[in-house]
DNA sequence: TATCTATAGTTGCTATAGCAATTATATGAT
DNA sequence: ATCATATAATTGCTATAGCAACTATAGATA
């Protein structure tokens, strides 16, 4: 069988192409791609612990942390022990992560519009729901 | 705008989570996925080279040998000067490396099966048309 | 209360990704 | 033939991914 048949050989392709785009576009900001998907939800909702981010980001807890000690070396969030579980962290955005904010969605959204060029809302919508159909499948084996 | 709404947010959760079933598949042969997609190319084709290897799987060179290196630690293949650019590596496959061939395909088309469940051919051939100009949108932006 | 178990976070290890710099070899221009 | 440029591969660096082991704290139970 032809590698390119291979569903997780041509969505890997694509994963590094995409996320190499919108490396750049979030570059002039000094973050990461995994950095500005943490201050995403930080934005929405501060005071969260590592553990809920990294349920909130389907990524591992391991990564999260090193991700934010990344994010606080750079000054753009700061961790507190919660109040009643100290075994918790708390993490909150510093005047610096919650100033670029409003910077970022414009050529976020920009880079999502390049991204479905030439495609009806209606495939990106068809496109959504396959991909969800095959994440879900093969989640749990 | 919500996080799950980017593609290049939703594609890397299902790259990942796609690559952790693969890597399963493979796992009994000792190889990881993408080894596996290095051997799948040689076992169509020896003796190319790094570079051409590279190419054709759309990789970096600089991976591309650390994989090789691996590889040839591991026993699967094994690499030759070019008989007239020394500067060249030609890639084969040792006797082991062949021989896996035959045992890792069914896995491989199994796990293909097992992705695309539930979906027509036809959803699946959208689905690769649509990842395509997604692809080619960012690919050199 | 003492202990056992579960949980949040960290550290260490190995894997790929991709970029810059280096080395060795080829090749083209003079 | 010599020198400048291009190319194949390697090395070094930093990023995420994910697993196992470890520490500290919480919570449940005897």
């Amino acid at each position: 069988m032809e590698l390119e048949k291979y569903i997780g050989v041509i969505v890997h392709r694509a994963d590094l192409k995409l996320n190499n785009y919108y490396q750049k576009v979030v570059n002039p900001f000094d973050i990461t791609v995994d950095q500005w998907e943490i201050l995403v939800i930080l934005w929405e909702k501060e005071g969260i612990t590592q553990k809920e981010l990294a349920e909130r980001l389907y990524k591992d807890q391991t990564n999260i942390a090193r991700m934010l000690f990344k994010l606080e070396k750079k000054g753009f969030v700061h961790r507190v022990t919660h109040e009643t579980d100290r075994r918790s962290l708390r993490v909150y955005l510093t005047p610096k992560g919650r100033e670029i904010k409003g910077d970022i969605l414009a050529p976020s959204i920009e880079a999502y519009k390049k991204t479905v060029e030439g495609l009806s809302e209606e495939e990106v919508e068809t496109f959504r729901r396959i991909l969800a159909v095959m994440y879900n499948n093969v989640k749990d084996l």
